[in-house]
DNA sequence: AAACATGCCGAATGATTATTCAGATGACCG
DNA sequence: CGGTCATCTGAATAATCATTCGGCATGTTT
């Protein structure tokens, strides 16, 4: 009898391996094979369903929290994952993403058209999505390519890794996100393939977004915004950044020449999405979050639990003032 | 919050760890904790049953083989157990130890007198006895001690184990097995010490016997048995081996000179004792097992499946002749 | 029947996990 | 205040486990 698989022998393996606690070798003894056949035998019952392991559940959410950011600033959903003190970081983004991917999963419907924004909380996150491959999305690009060396962060790759986990196409705009002339940018616009992106944006039912300060901004990290940009942004009174587009604290667009030279789903339109996501980790970002909200931009959140209490810690927010909307940028 | 080993956190590693698939080294990144840690905080999640592990029940018996000896050799217990494939030596004999000693146990009552003797299955079986100090017993050893080398193997090592697993206190027989001199050993049978373990032999209920053949027993291995006594061993028709008795094959005592110069149970005397319990590992011994048996010596057996095998295929037995009984030696 | 797949095996090896160790921390005295 | 345990920690290391790899056996194609 060469090559036994049966369950006996499966039982007889796991058994004296988990049960009564011998090392592989100490078992291979009894089985009369190498210790490498014990450990694929093993495999092979966790398989078989010989061996089941069970662990109480973890509640990686903070469900307190969450309803008081669901009341307090009027979110639709939120969703609060808790942290290890001390977290921060790439491992924190790791944690908001690795537990927030299911929370998001579950938001996202079957034949959905996503909208979805590049960043390293979102790439995290999409990368945790089960591999299903079974919900036929539309995954939009909401937003160019930000350097031309190539970046697992950039919208472009983490919407392929989307599509691809959940299921469905992933239709991606491909053009910079930043291109200095606006009138360079309007001729974009106007290709064919990019108007069949933005046709497909403003059909979008779910979007996700990261959320950016000025400071921490990609476009200063990788130093596409220069000094007298920037400087004209802080004037404009920016606290925050959606898919390429700076905010005030009402939650506009902020006025200046940038938002003619960026190429990214409009204000206007994520506005009109019913389900816009923010995706956030970290504490320094409260002033951008509340602007979102307040501006009707995001409607709901995944956060940290640091960044959820210095959220509720802000001021309370006040009913958005909105005196006029300025027209839309493209 | 330093040390931290809420159950919250337990959920946490062991989820991650477990369900999830992630390295300790991986987890400990989420729970900013070092592997190290990770590794102690499962550890501790299986044992306050946040991790249950389970594995679907083995039988580690084959009862056809079971039902086949009890009926066709007359035992009142049979217990066969599996063996892989091409077992032999010490790894058939941790084999039949270790699901051996489940079954014995379950023989064993509180508070019985249980007579022990030495042997290398008998000692991996109690080795694998469960360690819970409970029953109470009396375990008295029923032959001397083989030779000076100290061995774990002697019925003095072995018994005093099985009292500490199972509870109980241990009534040693500080005598060598072998005496040259009945004299001797008449004399030493006189002696308070051992006649208290006399008596105590003879208010056993059970017994725990190796079988051992004339070729193989320890006796020759040890270099005991001068080749003169052998051959008068093999002249008297031996075919097996007791507690240091040699018997031929209707189950009597062999009547040479041995019998009257080894210390130990008299087979009269293990004939009375209503449950002994016969401990046998490889497939070399059935004629001793057989002959024991017809003697009425052992009721029960413990043995390996290609033992087991070996026995049914020997010729069935006859039902034994007894002719006349021999005074039994003391 | 040769040539080529395919699958399984265990030795060696690479990767992961458990344990040891030395230092840090803090509770509890004298 | 020191001392004295006791406990806890992570770095280093020892022990254990999983995977790679080449060899062998069997089955299949040519």
């Amino acid at each position: 009898m060469p090559n036994d698989y049966s369950d006996d022998r499966l039982r007889l393996v796991a058994r004296l391996y988990y049960l009564d606690g011998l090392g592989q070798s100490e078992v291979a003894k009894f089985a009369k094979v190498s210790q490498a056949k014990v450990s694929r035998l093993l495999a092979l019952a966790k398989e078989r369903g010989i061996v089941r392991i069970t662990v109480a559940d973890y509640d990686p959410r903070r469900r307190e929290l969450e309803d008081q950011l669901r009341t307090r600033l009027g979110l639709a959903t939120a969703i609060v994952i808790k942290s290890s003190e001390g977290l921060e970081g790439s491992d924190l983004r790791r944690t908001v993403g690795h537990f927030g991917a299911a929370a998001v999963d579950a938001l996202i419907e079957p034949r959905d058209t996503v909208a979805l924004a590049g960043g390293r909380t979102i790439h995290e996150l999409v990368h945790h999505l089960p591999a299903t491959r079974t919900k036929s999305l539309t995954v939009v690009q909401a937003m160019g390519t930000v350097d031309s060396s190539v970046n697992a962060f950039d919208a472009q790759e983490v919407g392929r890794v989307m599509a691809q986990r959940l299921g469905g196409s992933f239709l991606s705009l491909n053009t910079p996100a930043f291109i200095p002339e606006k009138r360079t940018r309007d001729a974009l616009l106007e290709l064919e393939q990019v108007r069949r992106v933005r046709e497909t944006l403003a059909r979008a039912r779910v979007a996700l977004v990261g959320l950016g300060t000025l400071a921490n901004s990609v476009f200063v990290e990788r130093g596409t915004l220069d000094p007298s940009m920037l400087r004209e942004l802080e004037r404009a009174g920016t606290v925050g950044e959606i898919c390429g587009r700076f905010i005030d604290a009402r939650g506009e667009e902020c006025a200046t020449a940038w938002r003619d030279r960026v190429m990214s789903i409009p204000i206007e339109q994520l506005r009109k999405i019913p389900h816009v996501i923010g995706v956030v980790s970290g504490s320094d970002r409260s002033a951008a979050i509340l602007a979102a909200i307040r501006g009707r931009i995001i409607k709901a959140l995944v956060i940290d639990e640091l960044g959820a209490g210095a959220l509720l810690a802000a001021p309370p927010p006040a009913e958005p003032v909105r005196p006029k909307t300025r027209k839309p940028s493209p």
